[in-house]
DNA sequence: ACAGATGCAACAATCGATTGCAACAATTTT
DNA sequence: AAAATTGTTGCAATCGATTGTTGCATCTGT
């Protein structure tokens, strides 16, 4: 009745194994790993000894040794919007994807979520020697550190805008075409006096904002307001009602994410406003949420399933050393029943 | 104008570190890592050297020496659900929380979106070598895994229900009591046919809907119908809507979470049957989304970012060889307009 | 029966850091 | 002036795997 028959002593590392098997540490290696160089029988043994310990070699030194993590990061950097959460859906409806993805090519994901204070955070990361390559959600404000780190690591796809000369790659939609269609959409609704609810610092957002403009200046209507509000999902709302009292005539808005479209709603049903009744609104994103809010959200999608597979696989290429250039993605009028 | 006067040549390791500073990779990995057992002057010099060269020590090989990886793993294990997505808001947002409290104590994180298709998944994991220790969000159908191994696995912390004498230790809601006040407060709003949305082979689910059983009982109601609901979001929907015509006469609904209330409130509205005047519906969760819903979603509180907070200062505690107990918090009701 | 081929396993270098111990010089104490 | 102390640095082992090369049997063909 002695524990050790039950449970076995634990194997640490493969040379005990070894020690166990009667043979060298090479051996135990190669038949762990399957290779074709060890005697099938001897194979079997130690694998079979292995399995009885419950022993499983140590990734980390596998890891240092190959030269290879098949580990990616996944970095999320809050420049502008230190309060914004990682829980910001579209943050998580991208990462999901990713993950998904990932995953299922045998990567593991490494999950950053990054406040730069310091210089050279993203320095930090790629140059860790723990990553294969680097996923990063959002340009915030970090478009010069992406820049100075793209010109020397390779593996690295930027979900983002793509500017004419920028060094990055970058995969996105067309953000500055995604506000004119929001425009157009709000305007064909018959809205004149046009808003844009968020603040424009990263790039993204404000190309949004420069493509609301677009279509008012060709309908003819004057500059479209711009309302600014934070990204932090506890104050949104908050900053969302201060901002009423200052767009008093508006009568179509631009939300810049589903996120802010939802809570402008909200806010706007708490003071008796009807969406779309008295304003319309449109979003930008399509979240899986977008459908299921009453009223159900017109948005603008940017197809994020389809563009975190496409960040994947050019990431792939690149980790494969293969030159990749930026993918821009079209955006669509997703017409539901807000505007 | 030689390119190696405006990019130094880069240097890979700290050995090709020292012999630019005709130091040995000691006094280098002592430098760097600012032990003052060097002397100031050359200290600074080394440093210098570095950040002129852009060197960072490779983290892999530090990490393997000093046998702590600051890594935690964070699993979402799939069981029943292969088609759940990572990105279901509820995962999402807890994992917002739990990267927010890691990072904030400087630990990485390590996601793993797994479907435990084969046995060993879990030890898999935690045996890779690469991980301080592990945060299972949800138990799924894979109990049975979660004991095996926390019978040797000390730093592992699990979301989800606590039985009896269970060997792994958990964080989560008294589900149980959580149904019964879903129950409870659907009754109070004069409902007597109740039913159960979601299916319940999750230990967490089948708690909350004998909780809601034991309010009905209370109350003297039939037992309440239990209707199955994938958490696959994308056909969550269809599901439930073909659930209609069997809860004809139901007045009143808990749903198994959020989402699934969400999309319940959803299909109701499509079919024109208002809520809460024909029907109440309670969620599960209280995800920052149910205040945003239309009307906003009457549920119940799982407080997940203390919940968040509470898995991590527990695996810390463990991680330090503190043993730990599960804790067990109390499920609020947050009354809003669904019920 | 012997040269050459083949199969299998051991040896040892390697990945890139960290760290205990020894060595040496400079300084202080006796 | 010798001994003891202090401050720096180098040396070499170590973390736990992988893998190219070498060496030894055994087998094949002639």
């Amino acid at each position: 009745m002695s524990t050790n028959s039950s449970v076995p002593a634990r194997i640490r590392n493969i040379a005990e194994l070894a020690k166990l098997a009667g043979v060298s540490t090479g051996t135990v290696s190669r038949a762990l790993a399957n290779k074709s160089l060890v005697n099938a029988e001897t194979r079997e043994r130690i694998q079979a000894l292995a399995r009885e310990h419950g022993f499983r070699p140590n990734q980390m030194a596998r890891r240092l040794r190959v030269q290879e993590t098949r580990v990616i990061g996944v970095v999320v950097p809050l420049g502008h919007e230190q309060r914004q959460h990682l829980s910001d859906p579209f943050f998580m409806t991208i990462l999901g994807h990713l993950a998904d993805a990932l995953t299922e090519s045998g990567y593991d994901i490494m999950l950053s979520r990054v406040i730069p204070d310091e210089e050279d955070w993203l320095e930090r990361i790629v140059d860790s020697g723990m990553l294969d390559g680097v996923l990063v959600i959002g340009q915030s404000n970090q478009f010069e550190a992406l820049e100075r780190v793209a010109q020397y690591y390779r593996p690295m796809v930027v979900w983002g805008s793509h500017t004419p000369d920028q060094k990055h790659c970058t995969v996105g939609v067309d953000n500055r075409k995604g506000g004119q269609l929001s425009g157009e959409s709000l305007i064909a609704a018959g809205r004149k006096r046009l808003a844009f609810m968020g603040e424009i610092r990263a790039p993204e957002l404000h190309e949004r904002f420069l493509g609301l403009c677009d279509a008012a200046k060709a309908a003819g209507l004057p500059v479209p307001l711009q309302l600014n509000t934070h990204l932090a999902s506890d104050t949104m709302a908050e900053e969302i009602a201060r901002n009423l009292d200052r767009m008093a005539d508006i009568d179509g808005i631009a939300a810049g994410s589903d996120l802010i479209a939802m809570q402008t709603v909200r806010v706007l049903a708490d003071h008796d406003i009807a969406v779309p009744k008295d304003i319309s609104v449109v979003g930008f994103d399509d979240l899986p949420l977008a459908e299921q809010t009453i009223p159900r959200l017109t948005t603008i999608s940017q197809s994020i399933a389809k563009g975190a597979q496409t960040m994947v696989s050019l990431l792939f290429d690149r980790i494969a050393g293969i030159e990749t250039s930026s993918v821009e993605m079209e955006p669509v009028l997703i017409k539901r029943d807000t505007a």
